[in-house]
RNA sequence: GCCCAUGUAGCUCAGUCGGCAGAGCACAUCCUUGGUAAGGAUGAGGUCACCGGUUCGAUUCCGGUCAUGGGCUCCA
């Protein structure tokens, strides 16, 4: 089966680099100034960056594409040519392919290869297809800018990306794909059903919770403590600044403060707004002498920290620059360290299975060049990752030298309904701060002893969380999460009182809800409630008042009931409480 | 931060080749009391992102700034 897939992988991939090859043939048609830098397949398509003075125009791509299906249909053979190294830089050198030579020299082989089509000669290492003809579905998507080998000492290149597939079908199911994705766009939902916003007079990357987001976000949160609480978590809060020595103490102000804003000075002494919440959880834990005893120990805290991001970074809700991290720091013994992995492990599946997330990407981060600790350390609790993963039987892939410079880390990414993965779980052991911040607890020998201490999040942020929560939901929230779980509409005026009657009932059992009472006919008030994605919709006219009885409108349409007033309110709580 | 694009009413968007700005939805008032996705009428609402320049005159042209979007790089 993974043998299947793999052989069609690479299908695709020779498919979207000849499509590559194709569109800068056309480019070189077109615009006979350009030079080529490089243009390889990619996991969604390909594409290839070229320099040219001015950038192309959204009107060029249809050129390019028609073009392209010139080409295309020629259906001239790919022909590969293997030449030494020498005469290639000769010839590219010739054509003033900068790019290209520089390509080469490092290259080092003795021989290369070229591929020519059609008269249009690329460096390249290969496969491509037998005939130009094969491609039989293309799109160019986009055009961006970017760095020549993503490094911005280097001068901007001009990229245009696009996509192939093997077949008509396969191209419009990605292109469908590409119009859901806008459609679920937590921005654009955001804004629709009013959850949140920015504004150019509060600051870039710094999010407004509207009431609608800000109920959601508070469901979250009281759920998010109340496990805590019950799996021995201490809840903590902490303040948003902090003086200077702190962070220089951490080693954040070494280590990370490109990401830090600027001190500011209160009675002539530098505070820093924080960009972590672990020294504070330190100085706590600092606060009175601990004992083996009192381990493990686990703060949480839902900690609001402020970091600075290069603007062209910023993105809704997924990248901020102020945002509350669900974190928590666990002080413990070296050999507890594999429990308290196996812990949180369970701890985590459990919050992101009630919030609807059922598959993930599992990543284990190990030893980076420049670290700190000891060796035996590094490998006691890289082990102790291992093992818990093991254990619980989960999949990982392990990314060597990966890890922070303190110790090594699980990153959890979720998938959404649409299969697209997000990073927001991590788990990450730290060396580094008890040492810096002297932390110490009296074991059973009477000695002082270092804690280990491991760092979690597991929604990350919860800005970022609920970004992704609104696209993985297409901002039809489950009932426990919904703004408004029932609205109750009346058809005519004189059902008022019965209305108010069932939807304060509702209200005094905390179920959140609206009474619609507006002069406007049934179908223009269900249409209204349909749009904002209403789970529930109790219908309110002369046969509810006479029986007095409710008729319940479900979200999809369907209806059900009559019910008594209890009985409804018997099948909403236990969808509620089910987190259903 | 860099490249490109965009910024007009609360929202979605027209428009002005330089001469006091327009639609739909939303909002307000009135008519209508209507049974499962938009009933009707009237009205209010804009320093055309901001600052500067050119011009008799700038929302429109030019320059700068800010913000947003697509990328590059980085991350929760």
């Amino acid at each position: 089966m993974s043998d299947i897939v793999e052989k069609d992988t690479a299908e695709l991939e020779i498919l979207r680099h000849s499509t590559s090859h194709i569109m800068a043939h056309a480019v070189k048609d077109l615009f006979p100034e350009v030079k080529f830098a490089i243009g390889p397949a990619i996991e969604d398509g390909f594409y290839y960056d070229f320099d040219r003075p001015a950038a192309f125009a959204p009107e060029d791509l249809a050129k390019i594409e028609k073009r392209m299906k010139e080409i295309i249909k020629k259906n001239n053979p790919f022909v590969r040519k293997e030449i030494s190294k020498a005469e290639a830089i000769e010839i590219f050198g010739q054509k003033g392919e900068n790019y290209k030579v520089e390509l080469l020299q490092e290259i080092p082989d003795d021989t290369v290869s070229l591929y020519e089509e059609g008269g249009f000669v690329d460096l390249c290492r290969g496969p491509h297809l037998p005939k130009t003809g094969m491609v039989k579905a293309f799109k160019l998507l986009s055009v961006a800018g970017a760095y020549w080998r993503g490094d911005e000492k280097n001068k901007m290149l001009r990229r245009i990306y696009g996509t192939a597939f093997e077949t008509k079908e396969e191209l419009d199911a990605y292109l469908n794909f590409l119009e859901e994705v806008k459609k679920r766009d937590h921005r654009k939902l955001g804004k629709e059903l009013d959850l949140f916003s920015l504004s150019e007079d509060i600051g870039p990357g710094l999010i407004l919770w509207h009431p609608n987001g800000a109920i959601i976000r508070k469901t979250i949160e009281d759920f998010w403590r109340n496990e805590h609480i019950k799996a021995d978590y201490k809840i903590l809060f902490t303040p948003h600044i902090a003086k200077l020595h702190l962070w220089q103490q951490s080693g954040h102000w070494d280590f990370y403060r490109e990401n830090m804003y600027s001190p500011m000075e209160i009675e002539e002494v530098a505070y820093e707004l924080k960009p972590m919440n672990c020294p504070f959880h330190i100085d706590i834990y600092k606060s009175s002498l601990k004992s083996y005893r009192d381990l493990p120990l686990r703060y949480a805290e839902l900690g609001t920290v402020y970091r600075y991001e290069r603007s062209g970074v910023l993105h809704g809700l997924l990248r901020v620059r102020g945002f509350t991290q669900d974190d928590a720091h666990i002080f413990c013994m070296e050999d507890q360290i594999e429990d308290e992995i196996l812990n949180i492990l369970d701890f985590t599946l459990f919050i992101l299975r009630t919030f609807g997330f059922e598959s993930y990407d599992i990543y284990l981060s190990t030893r980076p060049e420049k670290y700190v600790g000891s060796l035996d350390n590094w490998e006691k609790a890289t082990d102790a990752l291992k093992h818990a993963l093991d254990k619980k039987g989960l999949a990982y892939r392990v990314d060597p030298g990966e890890g922070v410079f303190y110790g090594p880390k699980i990153d959890i990414k979720i998938k959404d309904s649409l299969n697209r993965s997000w990073q927001c779980s991590t788990i990450q052991v730290d060396f580094n701060l008890p040492e810096r911040f002297d932390v110490t607890y009296r074991g059973s020998d009477g000695k002082e002893h270092r804690p280990i201490m491991i760092h979690r999040a597991l929604m990350g942020s919860l800005e970022r969380f609920f970004g992704v929560l609104i696209e993985h939901y297409a901002g039809a929230f489950p009932l426990w999460l919904s703004p408004v779980q029932v609205s109750v509409l009346t058809i005519a005026e004189r059902h008022g009182d019965y209305a108010l009657e069932i939807g304060t009932a509702l209200k005094i059992s905390d179920i959140r809800t609206e009474i619609n009472t507006d002069n406007e006919k049934i179908g223009y008030k269900i249409r209204e409630a349909a749009v904002r994605k209403i789970p529930y919709l109790v219908i309110i006219g002369d046969k509810e008042v006479s029986e007095k009885m409710i008729t319940v409108r479900k979200r999809n349409g369907e209806n059900i009931g009559p019910f008594t007033a209890e009985q409804f309110m018997d099948i909403i709580k236990d969808e509620i409480n089910g987190k259903k």
